[in-house]
DNA sequence: TCGGTTGTGAATTACCTGTGAACAGCGGCT
DNA sequence: AGCCGCTGTTCACAGGTAATTCACAACCGA
């Protein structure tokens, strides 16, 4: 579990930390708002925020942070509230709002509570290997296989084709592909999952040539579904060069990427 | 939104079940608490209660819903509880609690927090396929059927058939569908709508002639509606299946040469 | 009949995606 | 520490697709 606390107030910073280092969470305390990016290099799970802190910055910083992660947790936690504070700021996205003074095991509990309804929703993540047409999905590897044989998949390339994988047959948006694999909202303008694609699909090519996997949808974004593309797709055919050894764990692509093995 | 609301504090009750049909919601008022599966079969997206009602069975109860409805929101609103007794609720499996006396729309607010995060972690999947006429709109594809076949719609294409065809039979204004289409204002004199009411018709009278959906109403807009046209129509394609209209009277005439399918 | 509204097809513009490559950050290795 | 290779991000360009605009014809209602 990681955390961030933007709070001055020492005292209860203080024994909230202790308590949560007891429980083994992760924290960072913060006494003044971060810019959105920083905290979205930190992979939290959860913020904790006085608001007060922030001055009337506030508000605006509250909704920057639930626009840009709609997957943090967040809660507020400050000092005489009033009914129309608290319901602006569940409006704009907070997941909870606790008035001070307050227990900090109350504190965790909150937290915990928002977190897990977060973690509900995907708890469907069942490790159990994905086929496709000719490729095996490894979430325990965290790799994808033809016959045996890694495609080689970097850990983004990896997510990606598996958040696909995950909806086969549905078509998903660049933005929702974005979300689920970087973890935050995509900016407008970000081509980073059209270049991840088409890196998936070449490396996806070269080892399952005759088969397409990831389809277009113009204006829209992706689909995943296996398709043979060549008629009589025997994997005779397609063999300008690629007799390959069955257990190498395959250079990947030619254009950069040896990755584990030394091959000779 | 639907919410059940466990509680005999008639006052409170009152005022808070007035806002909530005020604002649309759906809500079921009960006094005590009941068997899980009778909760189950009213297909709520969040349960509100007092669980000093149910008095000592209430930590129990609240056990077994949660363990019951993963993904039920369950907010606790009680009177002079302790840390500890929420500590123990939040950690059950309640997602908010709140003490009583409280403003209902902080209660709410509290509810539409509790939903809006539960929802954000399950994918899209309420996304259920809409049939009328011979048409199949699917939302998962971006993409219209008939019989299978693709209609081919571009994404603007699709989304006006699709917020013409969520309010089938009203009839909606040109402004009206541009806002929820485009997303923004209509500027004066734009005939974007008229165009691609065109190409929609185009597209879907390829596919399913002897069939009219969109309908112009002079001064005001469309209204999408499917009416089976009498004039003979020559379906071009294998027309094994044709859709029921979902719930025309239409003693439909029987014709001798185009597919017909007498539904009995 | 007339003025305004809608249907229609084509031309123009804007936007989207594929693609290759350059750049920067990170970690491992010597 | 310094070097090197991998990885993820960003950019620019090309080719193609879709959206918008426009002019005119057909249509509706008063």
């Amino acid at each position: 579990m990681r955390l961030a606390v933007i709070d001055t107030d020492s005292g209860f910073v203080r024994v909230l930390a202790k308590r949560l280092d007891a429980a083994g969470w992760e924290c960072r305390v913060l006494s003044s708002g971060v810019p959105t990016d920083e905290l979205v290099a930190m992979k939290l799970n959860a913020l904790l925020v006085d608001i007060s802190v922030l001055g009337p910055e506030g508000w605006s910083f509250l909704d920057r942070v639930c626009g840009v992660l709609p997957d943090l947790g967040v809660v507020v936690c400050t000092t005489g509230s009033t009914v129309a504070q608290r319901v602006r700021g569940l409006r704009l996205g907070a997941d909870d709002w606790i008035n001070k003074p307050t227990h900090p095991e109350e504190v965790m509990a909150r937290i915990e509570a928002v977190v897990r309804r977060r973690r509900r929703g995907r708890a469907n993540t069942d490790v159990g290997p994905l086929v496709a047409g000719e490729l095996e999905i490894r979430p325990d590897q965290f790799q994808a296989f033809v016959s045996g044989q890694s495609a080689g998949l970097t850990r983004r390339e990896f997510e990606l084709l598996q958040v696909l994988a995950e909806a086969e047959g549905k078509v998903i948006e660049r933005e929702e592909i974005y979300q689920r694999v970087w973890g935050y909202a995509m900016a407008h303008g970000d081509r980073s999952v059209d270049v991840f694609v088409r890196k998936l699909r070449r490396k996806l090519e070269k080892l399952s040539a005759g088969w397409e996997y990831i389809h277009t949808h113009f204006g829209v974004g992706y689909r995943f579904e296996p398709e043979e593309t060549l008629g009589g797709a025997t994997p005779a055919e397609p063999a300008p060069e690629p007799a390959r050894a069955a257990e190498e764990p395959v250079d990947a692509v030619e254009d950069a990427e040896s990755a584990a093995s030394p091959p000779a």
